[in-house]
DNA sequence: AGCTAAAAAGTGGTCGGACCACTGGACCAC
DNA sequence: GTGGTCCAGTGGTCCGACCACTTTTTAGCT
């Protein structure tokens, strides 16, 4: 039996949960604009610096824009935000958005294609063997959970050896859509997991072939998208 | 003769960014521990709050890991930053990264594909008829700037038709790499513009042929790879 | 009345200092 | 070793004040 760590939230957090939750959610509309962060310490009841911190967050994550003198509006997020904001967008009630979740499984099968065809290009023999003792790690797991994370463990490793930065700080930000509802994802892996397209991408790049490393990736990024339908 | 306006930087957003540089530079290493907040309050000769406010900044562009009580630690960014730092990442010293400018070509190249494929399937007659309006403010534009803009804004109304939220707020963190390095940019528009791809998918997406799309996009993109070579 | 410019009110930004909450290490008792 | 206590250091929150900027109101003029 293992405890998971208890959730400390600073005040700061609290707030800034909350008011994200209300622009997400609809509550607030963009353009409006946020009551004065003396209003909203009073209303929390909390100090105006937590409030400011509360602000930066939500600045950061690009639901409102801060205007010194001007007031604090709402922007509109699906414009101005990042990848950043998908943790919270694709679970809105603790529950996964299908439409959200159809979107980016899409999305992600095509980047594991152009990854599988980028590490076929570039990856040395010994990049290769790093890569079958991470397929290993993959179906030799246990449980749901081990096979879960030996499988992102996987795609990272895969990541890595396509040699594009820009696609392993997109991956970054995949993953904490992951790592945000862990539990949620968690479905994905209960029935049969087949690692068979796994076997066939690591064929496809020690043999330098990134048509079929392709076609493997893709294949694998729809077979997760079958599971939801 | 035009002046520009003189950039007022708040307190706080210089720290940040002088922090920021100096852990992208490599002059602070991952693991390593930032000085105290206090610490560093007095070395910037500012207050505390100031200093406070740019740990919130820091932290949220995944490029240092605050611990209550126990110090404010730099983390690999490589690994746990992520879109969001690539406008910085790519022009490190006011001068573009030519391996990060390729990664990012590449891997546009890719999404452009995708995008066209989606809006193929997807777009209504009336959205086609939008993207034409697009596409003829980008064949009419006069400058360069211009160009450059209008291009951009075919691209986002593409984005618009695929239909794919997730893709949405990817190519949000893709236009803030674009917009805080305009100028850098801008010289892959001086030689000639050809829109000839541009009407090719275009035509593609009215008959719904995502197959053409997708593969008259990624030529497009890969003309703005040449430029660059 | 209508316009302009000064004044006031409101809002975010910075400051200084105090105290609370947490971490990590030193030291002690068992 | 193990657990406990203590303590110095660090981040988190609070308070109240003032500065910088924007928006609204007001006073004054034509």
């Amino acid at each position: 039996m293992t405890f998971k760590p208890v959730r400390r939230l600073k005040v700061a957090e609290q707030i800034a949960e909350s008011i994200r939750e209300a622009i997400l959610g609809g509550s607030l509309d963009p353009g409006e604009n946020l009551p004065s962060e003396r209003e909203l310490a009073s209303q929390f009841e909390v100090n105006r610096s937590s409030v400011r911190e509360a602000m930066l967050r939500l600045e950061a994550w690009g639901l409102v824009e801060v205007r010194h003198g001007g007031g604090t509006r709402v922007t509109d997020f699906l414009t101005t935000a990042g990848l950043s904001i998908l943790p919270f967008l694709i679970a809105p009630a603790g529950q996964l958005d299908p439409e959200m979740l159809r979107d980016l499984l899409d999305l992600r099968r095509t980047l594991l294609g152009f990854t599988g065809a980028r590490a076929a290009e570039h990856a040395t023999p010994d990049q290769v063997q790093e890569l079958e003792r991470a397929l290993e790690a993959l179906e030799t797991a246990g449980s749901p959970t081990a096979t879960q994370e030996a499988d992102f463990a996987f795609f990272e490793v895969l990541v890595d050896l396509s040699g594009n930065r820009v696609l392993g700080l997109l991956v970054n930000a995949f993953r904490r859509v992951y790592d945000t509802n862990r539990e949620l994802f968690g479905g994905l892996y209960l029935g049969d997991f087949d690692t068979e397209p796994h076997r066939k991408a690591v064929e496809a790049i020690r043999a330098g072939d990134a048509a079929t490393a392709e076609s493997a990736m893709e294949a694998y990024g729809a077979v997760a998208m079958g599971v939801t339908a």
